[in-house]
DNA sequence: CGTTCGATATATCGAAGTGATATTATATTT
DNA sequence: AAATATAATATCACTTCGATATATCGAACG
């Protein structure tokens, strides 16, 4: 799933892996603390994949809207004009390949594994770069696990062998559930409606 | 966190492995899917730290309010009958330590790392272990994560560098936090006024 | 009656993530 | 000029996950 986030940022544009870090914290804010103990690790696995290349900052692409500190970023840009050829010391920064894009675009769309919360937020965060369909796709399913979930929850919450501790926690859950439910049916309506307004415009 | 699930669970009878999945599902809903890969191991890690020993089925030690599938635990007591000594075939029933009881409840009033959401339900599913001022700690510390927390997803729902998808992820993420929030505030309210009513009995 | 099937039960594997820690360079403050 | 904070990469042991293997039991079926 990290392979996900990280590609995800990669698309906008060029980065460290230092960088990936505070951005996931910044942009993709469910995958609030990823330890650099994933994130290298997972750098280093991507371009063995050869999802990822590693190249030297000089010809480094940045967005024009660079996001977060702006400060910082105008200070490593001071520093790559006197640092030798390879930019910043040990600095490796990294780009996406094509193989990468396409790769990230159908492990974006294709939920193999039926996620948790924090792995369907990541998707949603991403869900720019995927088509309309593979987003309504995704959300039925999501849809279809939330509602299933429920159900569990509640039988949980009206069990009597239970203590109250244990029950409150479930009702609690059922409530949160109910939250992504209603988050998820305004997310698809306004799908839909993109779609139909689409198609008025086609007419 | 997956000790504490254990442990708990065996403060209430003892259990197998396999027990200790389906009971994880059925009455700690959070932790609704933990995999054997990560029962086992954790059994012998508690094991080995002398916070649970294994029993032979005939000593094992039932509730009497016998939660969940009644007609197995039937079957498993007849089968008991009729095989040698250590019980139906490689079954192995844990039971809970002196030393585990005390591990146990320092852990659970014991919040090392500040946890996810995951981690906290967990802790208040077991409540009922914890004294009342443990409680109110274990509370007002996630209150306070959670106010942070809020506040760090908020910037993010109004980040208008973020695309409309991120910002929507972010501002159904600050919507949680609050149920989070609302969650607590009753609990506490609800530990206080017990305080009270004890103290109004007790004069 | 045997046999197949689903649930019970333990165990182990590799891959992935966590939190801590080490190390070094650069930037900022005093 | 020194001290401190932050930027940056890297590695460690440990925990958890998901998949897989294997064996047994009870029930259903022809």
């Amino acid at each position: 799933m990290l392979d996900i986030a990280i590609l995800g940022l990669l698309m906008d544009r060029d980065h460290h892996g230092y960088e990936i870090r505070t951005q996931l914290r910044d942009r993709l804010g469910v995958w609030a603390n990823v330890s650099f103990g994933s994130i290298y690790p997972a750098l280093a696995r991507l371009e063995r994949q050869g999802c990822v290349e590693a190249v030297t900052s000089s010809e480094t692409r940045l967005s024009s809207l660079s996001t977060g500190s702006l400060s910082g970023e105008r200070a490593s840009l001071r520093s790559l004009r006197t640092t030798t050829g390879l930019g910043r010391r040990g600095r490796k920064v990294y780009r996406i390949t094509e193989r990468g894009r396409r790769d990230f675009v159908s492990m974006l769309a294709d939920p193999a594994t039926l996620d948790d919360g924090k792995n369907f937020s990541l998707r949603m965060a991403l869900a720019q770069y995927l088509n309309p369909n593979a987003r309504v796709g995704l959300l039925e399913r999501r849809r279809g696990d939330l509602i299933a979930r429920l159900a569990e929850v509640r039988v949980g919450a009206n069990n009597e062998l239970l203590d109250p501790y244990a029950r409150g926690v479930m009702e609690h859950a059922a409530q949160g559930v109910e939250l992504d439910l209603a988050w998820i049916d305004g997310l698809l309506s306004a799908e839909r409606s993109n779609q139909e307004s689409f198609a008025h415009d086609a007419k």
